[in-house]
DNA sequence: GTATGGATGTTCT
DNA sequence: GAACATCCATACT
């Protein structure tokens, strides 16, 4: 426990953190089981948060994955223990969110795709111009825009457990990539309107 | 609904 | 200079 956790703690009613020991060391198997979970941003306007409705493994040894040609200053804390974030920008536009996986010395993570809105939808509404409320957190750019995880504002952000059973999950191709494109390592729930991806991927 | 192209900045060759 | 785990506006079926 950092001394930042201490000076200001959560709301007292916030959703609890999961315990990293229940979160898989398989990087495929943390993607599949953040599913249904939570993931929660504090911020000074207040708690923002939605259920994980869509993620990527990148995994040992993938030839898409940040970490596949080694450590460097970038993505050293996809090396760290399963449940830290790995935070980068893509294209020069949008915000990529990662959980790190595996064991300490491994490069290898998960990419959160989408959310559904659950809390703080107004917070979240702030930095999103959309017209329909599904997009707000559909797509892995869109929700760190949504939770505002810009690398240079203060609040914390946690993974929580999810209420209920999230339904059925599909599994497809991963969206974007290049390399490795055949393996099947993108997970989402079945018929949720906040998947992003097109309709061919998402059946 | 799908397809296409431009904007954008960091990393690595 | 190229590549890039994207988004948005626009055009079209």
């Amino acid at each position: 426990m950092g001394r930042a956790d201490k000076l200001k703690p959560a709301r007292h009613d916030a959703p609890l953190p999961l315990d990293r020991s229940e979160l898989p060391i398989d990087t495929a198997s943390l993607a599949r089981y953040l599913i249904g979970n939570v993931l929660v941003r504090e911020l000074p306007e207040g708690i923002a948060s939605g259920r994980i409705v869509e993620t990527e493994a990148y995994g040992v040894g993938d030839a898409a994955g940040h970490a596949y040609r080694g450590l460097t200053p970038r993505n050293r804390s996809l090396f760290l223990e399963r449940g830290y974030a790995y935070v980068y920008l893509a294209y020069g536009t949008s915000y990529m969110l990662n959980v790190s996986s595996e064991t300490p010395g491994i490069g290898a993570g998960v990419l959160i795709r989408a959310l559904e809105p659950l809390e703080g939808i107004a917070i979240m509404l702030l930095a999103r111009r959309i017209e329909r409320m599904r997009d707000l957190a559909r797509g892995p750019g869109r929700l760190a825009a949504a939770l505002r995880i810009d690398l240079c504002r203060q609040g914390p952000l946690w993974l929580a457990r999810g209420d209920d059973e999230p339904g059925e999950i599909g599994q497809s191709t991963r969206i974007g990539i290049s390399r490795d494109t055949h393996r099947r390592l993108r997970f989402y729930l079945r018929n949720c309107p906040f998947v992003s991806g097109p309709r061919s991927l998402n059946g």
